[in-house]
DNA sequence: CTTGAATAACAATTCAAT
DNA sequence: ATTGAATTGTTATTCAAG
């Protein structure tokens, strides 16, 4: 419904954490009262452009890229 | 044996073609005459802090991020 | 046009071997 | 330390629906 509000929240939410996965993606949104599933995560992600990248931590990521 | 001739074939490659999937990277590889299987090119595309990105053409490519 | 459930497709890791 | 086969985990897409 609102999906640009979800995907501001999105961006916002993995500079604040680092997010390895888009269930644990959906987890963060899901407390913040956005109902969402995997599949529609897989959709932002892509029309937002972010990507999986290896952390300093050795842990893979989503990221924006620059 | 050789990763690091192995890896620098994986960036020219990546830079050469639109490679959507790990299995297409393992089949170029393979043609030119590396024999690698996608578990290896998973462990490389890690290393080599590469990412999947949505390429202007609409589909999913793997490249370096500057 | 946007989404979720289910599934297919793909990628990361384990485990054994070298 | 590096790798492949098999497996597990993760993500993209399909398909139906709103």
């Amino acid at each position: 419904m609102k999906k640009y509000a979800r995907q501001r929240k999105v961006l916002e939410l993995i500079e604040s954490y680092e997010i390895e996965t888009q269930e644990e993606l959906a987890d963060y949104l899901n407390k913040s009262g956005i109902e969402i599933t995997q599949a529609t995560i897989s959709r932002d992600i892509k029309e937002l452009r972010l990507v999986k990248v290896l952390a300093k931590s050795g842990k893979y990521k989503y990221a924006a890229i620059e």
